[in-house]
DNA sequence: CGTTATGCCTATCGGTTTGATAGGCAATTG
DNA sequence: CAATTGCCTATCAAACCGATAGGCATAACG
């Protein structure tokens, strides 16, 4: 399961490049319209702008846009920011690739031969899907 | 990420099935062998036996065998019981279904249609992976 | 019967994560 | 200068995670 935060970082990225608008969005809107916990919104979207998926602007009139186009921010790339690691286990991940601890020989796990398996299709989904893939639908989970 | 319990259960039920034998194995055994904390193997194994996978003989000569063919234990029910639900999101859970806090509209919510897409394709393999269908390898994550 | 090997039950524990709130500082606009 | 907005720091309770310890119940074996 993905942990609220991420699904709020979706929303509220989802919320951003529907907008459309040149100008930035605030939090307040973005949290107002969303329902989503203000002050905790604002810590997700330092770590988007901090992970390069959004930018900021201070000050009256300021707020968050996409920091490049939505066609190339992919629900993978948010996830893997805000969660982590699509993989299931650390020695199947591409982003985080780690040796499980007492295993014995990586190449011939069945374990980790099935993981990889499920780390690929996921992957293959949500790396190729993006905010622009979106229609008009609202976002709401 | 799957978390080490659920590692840890993968390994012991592997271990199980390829043992073979009709007498039960000792946790004792498992645990020396795959090098997993005795203590901690021990609520896990009884997990397992609460969620029908295994059974347990008590006093000497005792253990743990599968509860039932090893063909018809599948990585995905393994998953499930110890960690909890495939999907990413509740709301596309088939095993533990429930509506996102918040949620607009279910029908139409863009992240409810990719994120079950993943949950469908993740459970395609898991759950048509099954114990038996392992071969000489040795199981390490 | 008693010894021994085994699973089972209960309790505890420190550390981390999760979701969230509060207050004030910094910057920018007008 | 006032208003609005993002940013930084601190704090918090609750849950989860991985693990350990001790003792009780049960069954096999001699």
């Amino acid at each position: 399961m993905l942990t609220q935060r991420s699904r709020y970082a979706l929303r509220a990225l989802i919320f951003i490049a529907r907008s459309g608008s040149i100008a930035p969005v605030p939090i307040s809107v973005i949290s107002a319209d969303q329902k989503l916990p203000r002050k905790f919104l604002e810590i997700i979207l330092l770590d988007l702008k901090n992970g390069g998926l959004v930018e900021s602007y201070r000050g009256k009139s300021g707020g968050y846009r996409l920091a490049k186009p939505a066609s190339q921010i992919s629900f993978g790339e948010i996830i893997r920011l805000i969660e982590g690691p699509l993989a299931l286990v650390p020695c199947v991940s591409v982003s985080a690739y780690q040796r499980c601890a007492d295993c014995f020989e990586e190449t011939t796990c069945v374990i980790r031969k099935i993981m990889l398996t499920v780390r690929d299709n996921t992957a293959a989904i949500l790396d190729n899907t993006t905010l622009a893939d979106l229609s008009i639908e609202r976002a709401a989970a």
